[in-house]
DNA sequence: CTTGTCGTGTTATCATACAACCCTGATTTA
DNA sequence: TAAATCAGGGTTGTATGATAACACGACAAG
């Protein structure tokens, strides 16, 4: 048996503690926009850590676009709300609803990536496209080199669309599912499942090569009908029923906190 | 007059240039998932800083997805190449054709949106748009609350889909884009825009309250033709041609290279 | 009222030291 | 011989002190 010990080693680093620590005082609201931090000396006292610890996380806050430093003055709280990096809890999705709204989302994406790539695809994207589906053929279903080739696909097709940012959006979107489908683990593995599924791909490319839009749209619509039918989503279509909007704060357990992150900053 | 000196001051940080050069050497392939990364010692040398500087970088790598380290061992590639956040470089979308693929990004979700919303919107939903249109009308055309009221109607938007995900992504790209037409400023502004812009957010809203799916769609697709033009991008359904996968890699000018960064992270 | 200077406080960086930990290989023990 | 133990070096994690660069207000000089 594989007994399955998940990663209680989250981010033991005092650094990462603190930034939570932190982030939270943000996201609660007693850290406003526009207010100033506390000196990374108060930081450090209150926490207990070492000034170079807080350092390293108000780093990692910065590059996470949510407070702003500036030599000789301070660290601000960033004014708009919007941080620059876009982030997916991994614990959230374990919850059926959220999955279920980021695999609706995904379909989004997914359809109009195979519109736009009816529509400029070239000779190359077409190629790459066989190959992948080539690969899906050669090896078993479910294998590595399997899911590997079907990624590959729906790379090439994001590629075909000719703008990055769709590829990058759905390439972060569907390995977060992926990811997801993989740590439920009930996947069913079945001979028919691996025609079917090819079947729903050669559909794809064959729309995509004619330059069909619709077609296109249509084949990626099945395709996604029946991979959500696969991974146990039933009735796609009422996805999401009241579901909170989730917010992006505090992926760090507390029971784990170590002895010296006892405070809070700034009161 | 207002002189327009932009904020060049973006990330003089040496742990920033150094985390990027990491962080390029990656995205390039130099160093591949699974690698381990020279010592913090030999990368403090090779870039010319101190140790602590690269922590601080690798810190920055860690809560990115993209670094993975542990004490004693070292540290090393992230085995998925796809990292745990979403980020825009904000250099890259200066560039005419990217600004247009992250808007044409923004259609397909605000079309999408609009679609869900127009099936899934409740009565909270319907009066938050109200309120937002309200709000529009009363402030005059381009100020700051005339801003935040078209701001919040497509929150309100993406709220009525029930889809969380669906508004951070759609609230994360759209502030990315309303960043890039601040930065470059060239929005004339006269009083048909604000009858006509108005017109545009009132058809959509009549829709969703009907729950128009199809109507909701052309609503928002003609809205976004007419934002389109109105900051200045023509033709927006030959969007990209050609344009290459932006990496997200090198968000920093070399030109303001430091001294004491000119080497490369382990060749 | 403007300008220059100075002192204080803060961040940015450097340098060093030690603790905790992993890995390897030799040594001891069964 | 085989396994357990232990010592050593190497690496990351953390602490500490010092210096440079910068911001800002106070204050004097013009």
């Amino acid at each position: 048996m594989t007994l399955k010990l998940d990663k209680v080693n989250r981010g033991p680093h005092l650094s990462t503690l603190v930034a939570s620590s932190i982030s939270r005082e943000i996201a609660q609201g007693r850290l406003k926009p526009g207010d100033q931090l506390p000196t990374e000396q108060a930081l450090a006292t209150t926490f207990g850590v070492s000034r170079n610890v807080v350092r390293e996380a108000i780093a990692r806050l910065r590059s996470e676009g949510r407070i702003w430093s500036q030599q000789g003055r301070g660290a601000f709280v960033v004014e708009s709300n919007n941080p620059t990096v876009l982030t997916i809890d991994y614990e959230a999705l374990q919850r059926a609803d959220s999955f279920r709204n980021l695999f609706e989302l995904r379909g989004i994406l997914e359809v109009q990536a195979a519109a736009f790539a009816a529509k400029r695809r070239t000779e190359a994207d077409l190629t790459a496209m066989g190959a992948a589906l080539a690969g899906m053929r050669a090896a078993p279903y479910g294998s590595v080199a399997w899911l590997r080739s079907d990624l590959e696909f729906h790379r090439a097709v994001a590629e075909a669309t000719r703008n990055g940012y769709m590829g990058q959006f759905l390439g972060f979107v569907s390995e977060r599912v992926r990811e997801s489908i993989l740590a439920a683990g009930n996947q069913q593995k079945s001979d028919d499942m691996a025609r079917i599924t090819l079947g729903e791909h050669e559909r794809i490319l064959t729309a995509i090569r004619a330059g069909d839009v619709e077609g296109a749209q249509a084949a990626m619509r099945d395709h996604l009908a029946g991979a959500a039918l696969r991974v146990g989503l039933h009735d796609g279509e009422t996805a999401a029923e009241a579901a909170p909007v989730p917010e992006a704060a505090s992926p760090v357990r507390h029971s784990r906190l170590r002895k010296a992150v006892r405070g809070q900053a700034a009161r």
